[in-house]
DNA sequence: CTTCAATATATTCTATAGAATGTATAGAGC
DNA sequence: GCTCTATACATTCTATAGAATATATTGAAG
């Protein structure tokens, strides 16, 4: 189970396959946060040399996965719960963009395409496997393509660059936070903007994301507090 | 002269380095849109050997400078005219969030800073030095300064660290561009800005950067048609 | 006992050589 | 003449060893 959203179709080289397997590990929390990355020991683990793993230390830096530094030492990035909460208000700002640009070019293809992932995530919600870590991932996975399909829409390849840099990062905190967007409140939030689409009331779609956007942000604030996974 | 902002203070590694060295090339067009990059070349060039040099690529890739194809060579991004359009809108909203954030927590001190940005700005528009390469580089990294500061007041890490990461594909796009945004109309914009935020007339404040940002994309609209740098 | 310096150790960072991959060229078969 | 294959070349990519740097440890001086 992985970030397929984000990850390269078949890794060309070993700098992308390390790329790869090193963000499924920070993102699921295999490496947790703060954890030390030694170049040797990794390399030595995932059967490559030091210079893969150097090289894709620089990608997951500028991702935001992992600080380095110089001469020190290079750790998964902490989750600071103030910087998340920047995270994920920086990243609501550039979906919504992304809404207001992509949505009035969404053809009826598309459309099949959105209810798809809408399904996919009403299947983690109705069959109550909302707990398990792989099914969080399995929503939080579809409700990411949902929004990027959306964006794709827009033919904008630098808010699709961006916003897809930005989604292990998102990922990241939502799924190692004790609760979750993943709740039936935010599959009807998604159903609800589904149907404003279809029926072209952008205005509707939007504000509909946007309680999604804020129930999002809100976790970063009563953060520790919540219970992990209310049924909400 | 150099990209002052983007670049790392004192370059503690040779890949820090390399990366410096590559953006202010890139950026100032020393190295053109869609140039090659060989490894051995540019590290006999720099005096280093290859490693750094690839690092730093990875490293500029991200930044959306430089576009690798696996194990078939690196170039410096082309300058597409719709791309760029794109690059430009999506910082414009990026930098009218931080504007919406960091005004609010602009203090008296920092408001010093503000205006000291905008006289540099207002030295290369009155001394007519608006033409000459290195000018229009400084009145960028003036305008580039300005809008930073008013969004490091918001303390928003993850907002401030997005609108610097991308500093640097906008620099170039206004640099490299035959027209400009530097312009006398420019400099009024920015001390309309100043000025409504020295009275905390945020709304206004606002409506001037609104109508920067427009001028701003404007230039990837009529782009090849307008004249080089009209007094505008 | 504390402070400072010198040494030892661990880790990152860089250089270099060789392996892997892709492109261009030349030649054979049709 | 055209296509397809085999070879030669260029470039990237990887592995490894050594250099550079930071931290921890030890010991001596005050």
């Amino acid at each position: 189970m992985s970030l397929s959203l984000v990850r390269s179709q078949i890794p060309l080289t070993r700098r992308d396959a390390v790329v790869d397997a090193l963000r499924d590990a920070i993102v699921t929390g295999a490496l947790e946060p703060g954890t030390f990355l030694r170049e040797t020991a990794l390399a030595l683990q995932l059967g490559v040399s030091a210079t893969p793993v150097r090289e894709a230390m620089a990608v997951l830096q500028a991702e935001g996965l992992v600080e380095i530094e110089a001469h020190r030492h290079k750790r998964v990035t902490p989750i600071d719960l103030a910087a998340t909460r920047d995270i994920l208000d920086v990243q609501a700002h550039l979906w919504r963009l992304g809404y207001v640009r992509g949505m009035p070019h969404v053809t009826p293809a598309k459309l099949r395409e959105l209810r798809a992932e809408v399904e996919r995530y009403a299947r983690v919600i109705t069959l109550g496997e909302a707990c398990r870590p792989d099914s969080r991932l399995e929503a939080i996975r579809a409700s990411h393509t949902f929004h990027t399909m959306v964006i794709a829409a827009a033919a904008n390849s630098e808010l699709l660059r961006v916003t897809l840099g930005r989604l292990a990062l998102v990922a990241r905190f939502i799924l190692l936070h004790g609760t979750s967007t993943i709740s039936p409140a935010g599959l009807r939030l998604h159903q609800a903007i589904l149907a404003a689409i279809t029926i072209g009331d952008q205005e509707q779609a939007l504000a509909h994301f946007d309680s999604l956007a804020a129930r999002m942000i809100a976790l970063a604030d009563h953060s520790v507090a919540a219970a992990p996974i209310t049924g909400d």
